[in-house]
DNA sequence: CGTCTAGCTTGACAGACATCAAAACAGCCG
DNA sequence: CGGCTGTTTTGATGTCTGTCAAGCTAGACG
């Protein structure tokens, strides 16, 4: 376990509107986006985020997937590094990153500089 | 111009954090972040949210890509809902709906009851 | 009307992705 | 040890996506 890439926090912190990002700034934020950009994954993200930690045999009979497929989502979440995981004992635990999810907040973060004082 | 999908913006606004999204909720919102999962796209969204609207004919030349793909990414983004364009005699203007990019940081926010309060 | 420029649409194609079945792996318990 | 449950990996398959070339539309300008 507890092998997910490590992207980088330092790259990004300034809100999305601040100032254009470069592009290796992009290359290391988009997967973040991509990998919640699935209905399956962002509905397993939010229930492990509800809770302190969440086994995974809890979170497969809330689909009507099958368990290899939910296991491969869940792989992907933990590429991103969105989430952990660890086996203790029978079960496997995952757990929310904070950072990460606080990095992306903080880039969707509307500043002063966006588009607000538009007329129209 | 202006036919974007309006994404029910009703259905979403708690963090994610907060308790587990549903289904129909999760598929409003899950197209939303797949359109930032693009480092192009990621990167045009920036620069339009950097100013307060942004012409095609700025954006094209900031990437090594034929205009088509440019034109294929803004139309995803604007079918998103992230951002809605206009022709104004010969361009055709960009700018960003702060409203979708107000709801997406605000289901990031970390709350209270997200797996913060975690011993280790 | 004709033509030029800016941008979008269509068609085609290679690569990526979601899904499942089958097999493998990790711990428990008899 | 041998069987049992829970989870991940592998392999195969159909669908989706990013990209470009070629063709098209909208407006400006004679």
């Amino acid at each position: 376990m507890s092998k997910q890439a490590d992207p980088d926090v330092a790259a990004c912190c300034a809100p999305i509107a601040a100032r254009p990002l470069g592009p290796d700034q992009a290359a290391v934020i988009a997967p973040l986006f991509k990998a919640l950009g699935d209905p399956i994954r962002l509905r397993l993200m939010s229930m492990i985020a509800s809770v302190p930690e969440i086994c995974v045999c809890d979170l497969t009979p809330a689909f009507d997937l099958s368990g290899p497929t939910i296991s491969h989502h869940l792989k992907v979440l933990r590429e991103a590094g969105l989430v952990d995981a660890d086996r203790r004992g029978t079960w496997v635990w995952y757990r929310v990153r904070p950072e990460a999810l606080r990095q992306l907040g903080a880039l969707l973060e509307i500043t002063a500089a966006a588009g607000e004082g538009r007329p129209a």
